[in-house]
DNA sequence: GATTTGGTAAACACGC
DNA sequence: AGCGTGTTTACCAAAT
């Protein structure tokens, strides 16, 4: 395998050879060059650690405002306050109820949130406008607060900078040396005031500062519409949390030095804080598992965990199981505030209830709808995706193809991605139904389904049903799947019955269909190999495909591919040299978190979609917009300039040498003879 | 209704 | 000769 990417650049001329093209000499910055290395990194390690300094002081800010604006906000509200159990003088001195007042992570957890409902005679709205507010606000002040210190920073540096090149002032050439200095500097400051400018404008689009302090109601409703629950938890939590760490470390403060909380939500690194906010909270109990705080104790009790006390609101910790005994007796008796806690936390019960039902039921309609008898609904929690379009893919091992998108399919007749069955209820007498399906859902959107068949790949495995891709995205699946994102024809008709059980049948038919589609399309590249011939993908004419059609003029779409950066130049070279190299070039699924891949994908999918429908010919999304999402191994069929041209034979001399130590299976091929049903 | 796109079938060529 | 691979053409159906 290795050898072969090693090798095939000799084997094949057009295909890689342009590997060395000096498409990355273009500056990816404009900054001037005059600037002497060393000054410039100087200045920016200046500016790196001010940017640190600074935004450890915009988070004690902000620590403090948020300890101000919720207990202002909630004295506001009502004051029969209780004291936490919790040691922790500052809070009891401002006397507020105790669930707000310890405004640990798990404030947001609906537990708490109901608890404050309760105590506070808020309603659920209220509450959540109050949180959005406290939130909001702090995000403002805390960024406000941090730009400004930023700002004057550099600013002092600036001066600095000035004052020691004036001492200096000497021979002509240190002088320029300084003026360029200066000039970078400059350009520096200019570039990281636009940046907060930007930062403040996109939040302000948002919604997210444009609360403000006095004015009530204002819910964030394109922030929690923007925003993943998860990605709000976590922006939350790495808020609340830094409250939290700051009371707790107070002497030896130097946790805070990671980075800015809006971009970069770092786990925390105190355990103990970690654990805190894991307490009660659902939704954070998952992402310990496997740790050893979900270890079950010899004194197991529902509202004791982790040493601390699970009551709602109350976030009392314990070193032993017996004071927490005690601690429940006393504090959490049966009066009137643990009655209401009680009747509050079973309406949360009903709420998920209800919810659980309805999903159930929708389960059922699904399985109605696709003729499934599921004698038992076994409520497996939702092996398939049946909600997350935004929650990627759980991140197949294999790195698998970036870029996913929506696999719900738009139209009726469609085969659907099955929804919430195992493939041990499904039959593949049940789920035959599918004829002569041609539609190409995948093709949709330019749609690669590296996601849907992550998510269902146990299901088309098991099943006999046409997967609703086209042969041409399997085959690109197949093809980047693999270690070298090439394959050859055999490995390809292996993928194909490895991985749906539909492909089992009918080896002639499909199996034609798949070289055809090798031949046919330009985006599949065929590489000549020591080995013989395997292929790979072109993922700019994937991606070009489609909108070309939509657009209706191929020049257009070169002219924004052009403007994009992607043109058929960099294509051809670029690709090749990055492919070479090894180098992803964009791939989301490279880079960053699943949620922001997912929100940028959810992003992307509407934009898709929008160009779509709207006919905008120039909008083409896909070939530019979607970020070449793998360069993986690709060469380029010689002219390049002619997009529709498919006919022209490969200038690549066909001597295709099968691979004879490929392990054939051909388990499926059995039934080659009856090609029925298609 | 014309065009595009994808699926299927088939013929053909080539090399092993 | 048979098989696998690859190319090409033709036709049909669905979507645009």
């Amino acid at each position: 395998m290795m050898q072969e990417s090693g090798t095939e650049a000799t084997s094949n001329g057009p295909a890689n050879e342009n590997g060395g093209a000096s498409v990355e000499g273009v500056p990816r910055e404009g900054r001037p060059k005059s600037a002497t290395p060393s000054a410039e990194v100087t200045a920016a390690d200046l500016l790196h650690l001010q940017q640190h300094q600074a935004l450890q002081m915009a988070r004690q800010i902000l620590l403090q405002q948020q300890q101000q604006s919720q207990s202002q906000q909630l004295q506001s509200q009502q004051n029969t306050g209780r004291k936490s159990p919790k040691a922790n003088d500052k809070q009891q001195s401002l006397q507020v109820p105790v669930s707000v007042a310890m405004m640990t992570p798990q404030v947001i957890t609906p537990q708490q949130m109901q608890q404050i409902l309760q105590q506070q005679v808020l309603s659920p709205q209220q509450l959540q406008v109050l949180l959005q507010q406290q939130q909001a606000l702090m995000l403002q002040q805390q960024l406000q607060e941090f730009y400004k210190k930023q700002q004057e920073q550099l600013h002092l540096q600036l001066l600095q900078q000035q004052q020691q090149q004036q001492q200096h002032a000497g021979s002509k050439q240190s002088k320029e040396q300084v003026s360029a200095q200066q000039l970078a500097f400059q350009q520096q400051l200019l570039q990281v005031q636009q940046v907060q400018q930007q930062h403040l404008l996109n939040l302000q689009r948002q919604g997210l500062l444009s609360i403000q302090p006095g004015q009530p109601g204002l819910p964030l409703h394109s922030l929690t519409q923007g925003m993943i629950p998860t990605e709000l938890q976590q922006l939350w939590k790495e808020v609340t949390n830094a409250h939290v760490k700051e009371e707790h470390n107070n002497s030896s403060s130097n946790n805070g030095h990671r980075g800015l909380d809006l971009s970069s939500p770092a786990p925390p690194k105190n355990p103990l804080l970690n654990q805190h906010a894991s307490t009660n909270g659902q939704y954070m109990s998952h992402k310990r598992e496997g740790s050893t705080l979900e270890e079950p104790s010899p004194h197991s009790h529902p509202l004791y965990g982790h040493g601390v006390c699970k009551w709602p609101g109350c976030e009392a910790v314990f070193d032993d199981f017996q004071s927490f005994l005690k601690h429940l007796n006393n504090e959490h008796a049966l009066d009137d505030r643990s009655t209401a806690q009680c009747r509050v936390q079973m309406q949360v019960v009903q709420q998920l209830e209800l919810q659980l039902a309805k999903d159930k039921e929708r389960l059922q309609a699904m399985m109605t709808h696709l003729h499934v008898k599921s004698t038992e609904p076994k409520a497996t929690p939702q092996p398939l995706n049946l909600v997350s379009n935004v929650t990627l893919s759980k991140s197949a091992p294999e790195a698998s193809p970036p870029l996913s998108l929506p696999q719900t399919p738009t139209t009726p007749t469609a085969p659907l991605t099955p929804l919430s069955q195992t493939h041990s209820v499904i039959t593949a007498t049940n789920l035959h139904s599918v004829g002569p399906m041609r539609r190409r859902y995948s093709e949709k959107y330019n749609m690669p389904i590296s996601p849907d068949i992550s998510q269902n790949k146990e299901f088309y495995m098991n099943t006999d049903v046409r997967p609703p891709f086209t042969y041409a995205s399997l085959i690109r699946q197949a093809i980047l799947e693999s270690p070298e994102k090439q394959l050859t024809l055999n490995e390809i008709y292996n993928w194909f019955t490895r991985m749906f059980a539909y492909f089992r049948r009918n080896a002639a038919t499909w199996k034609n269909a798949v070289r055809h589609n090798l031949s046919l399309h330009k985006c599949f590249v065929r590489v000549e190999n020591v080995k013989g011939a395997v292929w790979t993908v072109d993922e700019i004419e994937f991606q070009k495909r489609r909108p070309q059609k939509i657009s209706g003029s191929p020049a257009l779409v070169k002219n924004i591919q052009t403007s994009l950066g992607y043109g058929p130049t960099l294509s051809a070279a670029f690709q090749a040299s990055m492919a070479e190299n090894n180098i992803p070039l964009y791939t989301t699924a490279s880079i960053g978190s699943p949620t922001l891949n997912s929100l940028a994908n959810a992003i992307r999918e509407e934009m898709n979609g929008a160009m779509d429908h709207g006919n905008s010919n120039g909008s083409d999304s896909s070939p530019g917009r979607s970020p070449l999402p793998a360069m993986h191994h690709i060469s380029v069929k010689e002219e390049p300039l002619d997009p529709e041209d498919h006919d022209g034979p490969l200038s690549l001399v066909t001597t295709a040498n099968h691979s004879p130590d490929f392990d054939h299976h051909r388990d499926y091929d059995d039934e080659q003879g009856h090609d029925d049903m298609l």
